[in-house]
DNA sequence: CTGTTAGCGCATTCAG
DNA sequence: CTGAATGCGCTAACAG
């Protein structure tokens, strides 16, 4: 219930301190400080009294203050290269979704893949005392290692396994995964495989898909014909639909190719599709990534699934852990995939 | 230069204070404020020696006992209901390339459309100090707008109009937009038009575009059938799959249906090819949002085009000037929209 | 130009 | 159980 007539209540006001609470209260602010942290014992009467001089001003501790004296914000800072995607959207939901349980919160930036960028923003998170931090990226070296060597907050790499440090991390086997795909492909009865390959300067949706490429033709004894291999500067449809176009203008054509996601696929569909070339029949396509978007299209597409929820919130939860007991610094976790057929690869559909 | 010899650079040790860079240069502490913020001049003597202990330490100033002076912490806080949506992310994206230009960070808050979350996360983001708040809701009934009201710190909501108080927002006009797509339809011929409507509890994109299309039904003295009209619990593909279901068990068939979102619409779409029936020439189809999945599926669809990232960039920019000029309140900002015409509603394609 | 002083708002000793 | 005093790390007057 609130009091009418009290002017604090209306917006706009400035903001009560716990003194005024106390002097309302007619009692020193240390024992406001206690009922409200329940971290003392107090008599019934003046919890009353405070309890009501609170409920009267409408006054919330100052949250800025209060975290300077604990030396924690309760906040978690995440970086990643780029929201409008729904991987990093995945990633973010999961570790909101932890946060949430911790009653944290967390502060958002955005890199837009840029390496100096990430170092920056380690700093500044760190700078503004960040409980801990999460950092995607699309590719972890030198002086982002230096960087996370030196920044004194727990923190968690996802998307990267970081080979010399014992950096806590999430990540997905991207080489392993492209490897089943591929050999997926092969197993199917495709013999003259292509690839439309994601900017490799992208260690793990784009270098390591396409070694995992490479590794399963090569383990068959199949050939890789480098004018089947396109490797194109993003992961957009339309990357997917250029890089159709240039292995469409080999003088021979491959009768399956491999997109290093769904996106791509979809544009090296649509591609198809204009060139009146059936899928699979005409030719073959896989994705990855398991998006929306590949039961959409037609033929849905064959792909590889995991959950970028999941990693969000494992890596958060790999934090959190850590900040309750700084003692179990963590390791890497490497989150499943599954290969998803579907009829873009199936012949007999 | 880092130099070698100083171990506090390697990470996890204790955070440096400005005192001890103070003690390192041999001045107080005041002078090496006045440096780090270029406050007042100092003799470059001493402005050496102190960036020499900064460089040595590796100090970063603690941005939270700096927000606790400044009263401000270069922190806005941002509540949406939900990040895995193309909509939600645009937002972000858009607020969080104004924050960036400002300097400044964003808090992110997902309240899965709770009204009580919204509310409490409001007063916990000014407990924390947000230099302000951009509230993205589904629906901003009474108990939010008191709770806005209550609010001490600038905010701006987005998605929707508040009517009564001259509040900053930043809104699509969906009743327009919905009345727009829906005419089109009339004016391609089709006569019986039905509508797969998302949840009305979400005033934005759920009553207002209904609101819209039975408008333009109005206006155009065409009947409103009963039958031809579901609401559905939720925007997703399922949902227009379920809608459509829905509407071909009705007697008659409508000859066009207008869907809440695109991906509703792909939904919608999936069961008429399943059930055989032909987009356009047996049933025509529209959407809204103009995601990138509205142009991916076959036929493209006829949809409502609005930018999300503008609506991010508008409310965080009028946030912004509000912050550095508080006299001006800012007051409503419309942004436009635009229906595009594609082959799920052509007749001649 | 520079050092000393006084808080910001609050949690936490330390004495009653 | 309660109040007075201390200080988190830093900036902003205030004096030199």
């Amino acid at each position: 219930m609130r009091s009418k007539s009290n002017p604090q209540h209306t917006g706009g006001g400035k903001n009560v301190t716990i003194k005024e609470v106390a002097q309302r209260a007619g009692v020193s602010i240390s024992t406001v400080s206690r009922v409200l942290n329940r971290s003392k014992p107090v008599s019934d009467g003046l919890k009353k009294r405070i309890l009501q001089a609170v409920e009267e001003t409408g006054y919330m501790p100052n949250a800025v203050a209060r975290s300077m004296i604990q030396k924690k914000t309760g906040v978690i800072g995440v970086i990643i290269p780029e929201i409008f995607n729904p991987y990093f959207s995945g990633l973010v939901q999961g570790i909101e979704h932890v946060a949430k349980e911790h009653q944290s919160y967390i502060m958002l930036a955005v890199s837009e893949k840029k390496p100096r960028r990430e170092s920056e923003l380690l700093r500044i998170f760190q700078a503004r005392q960040m409980d801990g931090v999460i950092l995607a990226a699309a590719r972890v070296e030198r002086s982002l290692k230096e960087a996370l060597d030196r920044l004194s907050v727990p923190y968690v790499v996802i998307g990267q396994r970081l080979a010399e440090k014992a950096a806590p991390c999430v990540y997905l086997n991207n080489r392993r995964a492209a490897f089943e795909v591929t050999s997926h492909l092969l197993d199917c009865g495709y013999q003259n495989l292509g690839i439309i390959s994601g900017p490799l300067w992208d260690l793990a949706s784009g270098r390591e898909r396409l070694e995992g490429f490479q590794e399963a033709l090569k383990k068959r004894g199949q050939p890789l014909r480098a004018e089947w291999v396109v490797e194109r500067q993003g992961f957009h449809l339309q990357d997917g639909y250029e890089g159709m176009k240039s292995i469409l203008q080999a003088p021979q054509r491959p009768d399956a190719v491999f997109c290093a996601c769904d996106r791509m696929a979809a544009g090296a569909l649509q591609y198809l599709k204009e060139s009146g070339i059936p899928v699979p029949k005409g030719m073959a396509l896989a994705g990855f990534d398991d998006e929306e978007l590949a039961s959409i299209v037609n033929p849905r597409l064959t792909t590889i699934r995991h959950s970028p929820f999941e990693m969000g919130f494992k890596a958060a939860t790999l934090l959190v852990n850590q900040l309750e007991d700084p003692s179990i610094a963590g390791g890497d976790i490497t989150i499943p995939h599954q290969l998803v057929v579907r009829e873009s690869t199936s012949l007999d559909s």
